[in-house]
DNA sequence: CGTTTTTCTTACCGATGAGTAAGATATCAA
DNA sequence: TTGATATCTTACTCATCGGTAAGAAAAACG
């Protein structure tokens, strides 16, 4: 990776603000992944860019703007994604499942996982509000293509809101565990997924579904 | 609910150490949901309990172990249902579609709500390991399932650990926005996803999954 | 070369929160 | 009632971290 040109961005004082600013998107990025926002101090990314804390803020005005900018990137990769979805043409299943791949490929990403991992509540209510209009937006998208696929006979009737919350639950928890070093590349995760999602994985010989007798669990525990 | 009784368990200072554990640990545990586990305080929960903080030390011996007993109380929970469909008789299938009905309903509880939502990495080591060991102990009963089902011909041939991974991640995200009061119930989501993320939610006519080639991004970026 | 401007550092503030020390006070058992 | 014990409080320590003030040093510019 280019890590190493971003550690070097800061080895003289030449100005080139642009470059910086990315070079410190990278390495924050990178240890809010590693550690979560709140455990990493901007004296930690600092440290990794062999500078010290107050000059970060020569590049931003705070902490969450930071995470911000990081949050930002991995969105607009999403809604890349869904304007071409929505120019193309084809079946509702066809949509969702092209969605679901490249959802996949984004939280695979640093930035992706980024926009999935941070948990709202630690943001300030400004920045909380813009961050929940983007998921609203993604959430909504998924629901259209549920609905289209619905009226188009490629889907089965189905609760749209819980199809949709299953959905984007089952990729988002990719930023949880997915590394890019890992056994399973990010088109390999996405192609399954995309599978499993839509096909699901039973077996089916016929097409009625019953929940088994062996349910014992209620939740008035 | 009963959280009117634990609001009073320190009213006098009565020896009943067993119910005011219990009364912490109820009250603690919808602080660690409402605002994260590092956001919560403990001067916050003690407040709740209308003590001080000192006096929590009576009951716990730190923050964490807190937390670490509002999580196995949820793990218990899970484990509870493991051993049930593990007695029972039944497909591969029929066990995995179980399963993923009970775990919703635990996911959706108080209890098991916390065990999903808490970030590992803000946890001591020693936590971390408990934690992790009774993750993993989940997912290999997901993946047994799954591999028995394959096995008796319930379900079809899948990469099974990124099936298992799917699976539990949909159910886990509902620890994000699960509300007891909210429109859906537990058990109509533990429904509702048990057929979704088994039968799929795809109508299908035929059995072939291709994916659409209007798939575009790549992990390049 | 000298002036201006940007970049970055040292030294600090203020707030927060986990955990402790020491002692006051209520409860309980005899 | 009284002594022992558990319970809980006040007052504190210590460490962390976001953010700021003020100025030094390097770069850019003329």
């Amino acid at each position: 990776m280019q890590a190493r040109l971003h550690l070097k961005a800061f080895v003289n004082r030449r100005r080139d603000p642009d470059s910086k600013r990315e070079a410190v998107l990278q390495i924050a990025v990178r240890l809010f992944l590693e550690r979560g926002f709140w455990r990493t101090s901007l004296t930690d990314v600092a440290a990794k860019l062999n500078i010290t804390k107050p000059a970060l803020y020569h590049y931003f005005h705070n902490k969450e703007e930071i995470y911000l900018e990081c949050y930002r990137r991995g969105i607009s990769l999403i809604q890349e994604s869904l304007e071409l979805l929505q120019r193309h043409a084809g079946s509702g299943l066809e949509k969702l499942t092209a969605f679901i791949y490249n959802y996949a490929v984004v939280i695979a990403s640093d930035f992706g996982r980024c926009v999935v991992r941070q948990d709202d509540r630690e943001l300030s209510a400004r920045a909380r509000t813009e961050v929940r209009s983007y998921k609203r937006q993604v959430d909504r998208s998924i629901r259209a293509f549920i609905e289209e696929g619905v009226s188009d006979g490629t889907i089965r009737a189905c609760n749209v809101k819980l199809a949709a919350f299953s959905i984007a639950g089952a990729v988002n928890s990719m930023a949880l565990w997915f590394e890019p070093r890992g056994p399973s590349s990010a088109e390999e995760v996405a192609a399954e997924f995309a599978r499993t999602l839509t096909q699901g994985i039973a077996r089916r010989r016929d097409n009625k579904f019953r929940l088994p007798g062996i349910v014992f669990l209620s939740s008035e525990r």
